[in-house]
DNA sequence: GCCAACGTTGGC
DNA sequence: GCCAACGTTGGC
């Protein structure tokens, strides 16, 4: 299976790439995500090995901060079982798991981040599912042209 | 704060 | 299975 890429988004407020660099060996869960169409993509096709753009989302400017590496296939998340946590969810069970996450570790953070109205404005990038309108999948595929075009301009900042 | 996009829920 | 109502995401 070749490397794939992906692009996850975040609110910073909530979890950051900063938060990231600061876990024991740079490497945490991807839990939380409580949508159908990512939860596939989690559980399907995201494999170990693959990487992924850490994407901030709700702030300005929105943009891409940094790489991340997946460490592990998709798993069930276990935070859905537990009330306290941020997203519960009652009908998932050990049993029956509903939701699935990731392990997610740093490669870098770019010196700055990469403004989603740069993504837009940039060319080859047109297609790309986060320069859509309205696109709100916080899990989403990346092509390989566009990863590197990406990278080109994270080169160039 | 507004609103577009779209996922989810529930009545029928 | 349809669809209206409602909720959430997230850019602007």
């Amino acid at each position: 299976m070749p490397k794939r890429y992906w692009l996850m988004k975040s609110e910073p407020g909530c979890f950051s790439i900063d938060d990231l660099a600061g876990e024991p060996d740079q490497t945490t869960t991807w839990d939380g995500v409580r949508n159908f169409q990512a939860r596939n993509m989690l559980r399907d096709q995201i494999k170990k090995g693959d990487e992924a753009f850490f994407h901030n989302s709700g702030t300005n400017p929105p943009g891409i901060a940094g790489i991340m590496k997946i460490v592990s296939d998709g798993y069930p998340d276990y935070t859905a079982e537990d009330p306290t946590s941020q997203h519960p969810d009652p009908r998932h069970t050990k049993d029956n798991p509903i939701w699935y996450m990731v392990d997610v570790k740093l490669v870098r953070k770019f010196k700055e981040v990469i403004p989603l109205s740069t993504l837009k404005e940039t060319p080859g990038l047109e297609a790309m599912e986060v320069c859509r309108r309205g696109s709100r999948l916080s899990v989403q595929p990346v092509r390989p042209e566009e990863w590197e075009i990406v990278l080109e301009l994270a080169e160039r900042l």
